[in-house]
DNA sequence: TCAAAAGTGTTAAGTTTACACCCATGA
DNA sequence: TCATGGGTGTAAACTTAACACTTTTGA
C-alpha cells in the first residue's frame, strides 16, 4: 500500500543544467553551447542532461560536467529547481541547475569543441533557450555572494597565481573595481594564502610573486573576506 | 526524434518537503507531522508531498503548504533539491524543499490536527525521517541570512507588532540577543516600519506601540539592515 | 508603592575607504 | 632610459557595539 500512495502519482524527466564559469582573459565567463541538436538546434543554451536510475542528482550533475569538460572533482553547487509546467516546450522536464567553478587551463578541449561549445564573456551573454538565462541569472547572484564570504574563487584560477591576477578575478566576480592597496591588505591577514618563492615573469618585466591557496590551513581557521 | 531523445531517460517521483515556520511564544517554532501513514508512521517528517502533473514546482509547494495550513499568498522560498538515491526507503524519489514563513495567528487549526501537526520549538526538533533533518538545517541557515537583509520578518508575526516583539522575532531567528536601544536605532531608520496610533496591552501595564510594515513604502526604497 | 515592560543618546572601538609614490626589469 | 606592472602605509569617515536610567501603569 505504501507502493500503492506513490504510485498514485506521476513521475516527471529531471533535468540538468550546468552554469560553468570560468575565468578568461581578465574576464569571467560561461561556457555556453551552441546546440546541434533539437530541440531548439542553432540556439545558444546551458550544458545539461537527464538524471539517471542510478545516480543521485548532484552525481547527475558531476557526471553532466564531466561529460562536457573531462573534468572530475570540480566545485559545483546547486542552484535550485526549476520547474515550470512549460519551461521546455519539448515536454514536461524539471530541471536542477548546477553552477560550476574551473581552471580554464585544465579542461578537455577536444570534449568541449565536439559539444560546440564555447566561452563567453560573462557580460555579452547571449539569449539562452528555456529558462537558461533566468538559471545564470540566479547562479551569478549566488556565486557572487558565496565568493564574498568563502575561498572559492581559487577554483577559477591555476594552483598558483599573481595577487594582480587574484585581484582581477574578484573585480570579474563582483563587476567593480577594487583597491589594490586594501585588497592586498585583506589577502595578507589570509595566512592561508601563501606567498612561494616562485615569481610570474610573463604579466610584468619586474615579475610577480606567485601565491597559492593552502586548503588545510584555511581549515584551521576559516576566516574569509574580500 | 526529440520525443525519442527525452523517452530514453527515465523519470522520477518529484517531492515536495516543507519546512514551516512560525514564531509561537517567542519562540522560532516549526510545523512537524507525526505520520499516522506509511511509510515510517508514527516519526516526525517535514510536511509533503508530490507534484502533479498541472502544476509547476513552486505551486505545488503552495498547494502542500495549502492542504497543510489552508492558508495561501504565504511567503515561500526553495531551499534546493534533494536527491539522493536512497534518501527515502519507499521508493526513488527526489524532492524539493521549500520553506514557508507563517503567521501563527492565521492558519486553520482543523486542517493542522487532521495532519498530526505540531509546533515544535526549532532548537528541539526531534530526529526527522529521511533527509529532512538536513531540509531543516539548509532552511534555517536560508533563512536566518535572508531576514538579516530583507524584510521576510514580517510574514512571521500580525499585521500589527510591537518593537519588544519584533526584536524578540530576530533574536530567535538568528539565535542570540539583540541589544534594545540598537536594534529600535536601526528600525528607526527604516521609514517603511511604521508606528501606529494604536496601543499593545497586553504585554504590559505601561502598554507599547504597535508598528505595522508598509510594504509600498519599502519598494521605494527597499533598504534593509538588523 | 512597586514590579514589569517601554522607551530613550552618547561614546569608544573597530572597520572601511580613499589615496600616491617608489621599485625592478626588459625592451 | 623609459614604459610597464609590482609593491607598499596612513589618516579620515563611517559603522558597530557597549552601556543605564527614567517612564508609565495595573495590581
Amino acid at each position: 500500500m505504501m507502493k500503492n500512495y506513490y504510485s498514485a502519482n506521476p513521475q516527471f524527466y529531471v533535468g540538468i543544467d550546468c552554469i560553468v564559469f570560468g575565468f578568461l582573459k581578465g574576464e569571467l565567463s560561461l561556457l555556453l553551447l551552441q546546440r546541434n541538436f533539437e530541440p531548439a538546434r542553432g540556439e545558444w543554451s546551458l550544458m545539461g542532461g537527464f538524471v539517471q536510475e542510478d545516480e543521485s542528482v548532484d552525481d547527475a550533475a558531476k557526471r553532466v560536467l564531466s561529460e562536457l569538460t573531462g573534468l572530475d572533482k570540480v566545485y559545483m553547487e546547486q542552484v535550485g529547481a526549476f520547474g515550470n509546467i512549460h519551461r521546455d516546450p519539448g515536454g514536461r522536464v524539471i530541471s536542477v541547475a548546477y553552477y560550476a567553478l574551473i581552471n580554464i587551463d585544465e579542461y578537455d578541449h577536444d570534449l568541449v569543441r565536439q559539444h560546440n561549445a564555447h566561452w563567453v564573456n560573462i557580460n555579452e551573454v547571449p539569449p539562452l533557450i528555456f529558462d537558461h538565462t533566468e538559471m545564470v541569472r540566479r547562479a551569478r547572484m549566488l556565486m557572487c555572494q558565496k565568493a564574498a564570504t568563502e575561498p572559492i574563487g581559487f577554483n577559477l584560477l591555476p594552483r598558483l597565481f599573481t595577487l594582480t591576477q587574484l585581484q582581477s578575478l574578484y573585480e570579474a566576480i563582483f563587476g567593480e573595481p577594487l583597491d589594490k592597496r586594501n585588497f592586498r591588505k585583506r589577502v595578507a591577514e589570509m595566512n592561508y594564502i601563501e606567498k612561494t618563492d616562485k615569481v610570474d615573469k610573463t604579466g610584468s618585466k619586474r615579475g610577480a610573486a606567485l601565491y597559492q591557496f593552502n586548503e588545510c590551513a584555511y581549515r584551521q581557521a576559516p576566516k574569509f573576506k574580500i
